[in-house]
Parts: structure tokens; sequence; C-alpha cells
DNA sequence: AGATATTTGTTCGTATGTATC
DNA sequence: GGATACATACGAACAAATATC
């Protein structure tokens, strides 16, 4: 079942927001990967430049680092 | 520090003016890439979509030629 | 050593919607 | 109405690094 987006905010910000929301509850703790660009397309049902946008939302908001080839994850580990 | 426009003719018309003059100058040579449409958004401060007609314009006038996924190209290489 | 799969980085192509002049 | 300009969002392709088999 895909990801039910709302009209009234970009995609590429309620994403964030899901992943945002799951690393503080601890789904995703710390030094562990968030979903790659490809588990989040499949996920939500976006592109991957949506998915893009939204990783890079994280990393500017200082909740991830990502690595290149590898993924992203979680600060603090 | 952004490119300063000014109000009296189209944004995309500057951009490209100014990619052409740096072609004229020889600062891109025969063969070699152009600023890329992203790095025209990130030095300009503009758009994708007005990045775009400007390297439209510029491929029309017969300076540059373009290859998906790869980027734009000074001729004569 | 070699081949394959995964992941991020980057590019162009296209379309839609909104706003402004 | 038309041209300009922005943001969003889809797709496709290529590249490079990493990990695994």
């Amino acid at each position: 079942m895909l990801f039910k987006f709302r009209p009234d905010r970009p995609r590429w910000v309620q994403v964030a927001e899901v992943i945002r929301d799951r690393i503080e509850a601890g789904d995703y703790g710390p030094g562990q990967p968030i979903p790659s660009e490809p588990a989040m397309v499949r996920e939500f049902g976006i592109a991957r430049t949506t998915a893009r946008k939204a990783t890079a939302w994280l990393r500017e908001e200082g909740l991830i680092y990502t690595v290149p080839s590898l993924g992203s994850f979680v600060h603090g580990g």
C-alpha cells in the first residue's frame, strides 16, 4: 500500500517528514541506514529525484549523513 | 556572488549571452563542456527552466551541441 | 581476477501548476 | 493572451564506488 500524499504540500517534504519521524521514534538507530533512494521509490511510489530531495533535506537538517555508494545513516553512531 | 540581472531583458537571454561570451573568449574550448543546467542554476541563481532556455538558444545559434545524460559541448572539437 | 548487484552522483528530457508582467 | 520565471515531479541514462559472489 503506497503512501497517501496530501495535495497541500510537496511530496518530498512529506517523505522527509516520515523519515524524520521514524528517526525520532528510534526506528533507525544512530549509525544505522535510513531507506535507500530506490527503497523510498518503492515504498512511497515516487520518483528518484523526489527521494533525493527528501534525503537532501534530512542531510541539511543535520539528521543524517550520506556516504556515496553506501547510503545515508543516522547521526550519532 | 550571484549574477546581477538587468530588468530590461529576459534572464535566459542574459545567461545565454554570458555563456556565449565565454565561448568566444575561449573559456570553454572546442569539444569541452559548458556549464550544466544545474551549474547554471547554482551560478546565476535561476530556475532550471530558465537555464534550459539559455542552453536551447545557444544550441539554435549553433554554438553548442547537447548529448542527453552527458551535457552540452562547444562545437568544433 | 572477474562479473554482478547495489547505491549515490550527475546529466538531460518532459510535463504540470502557479505567478507575474 | 502571451512571454517570462519559479517550483514540483515524473522518467531515462551514464558514471563511479562499494560489496558480494
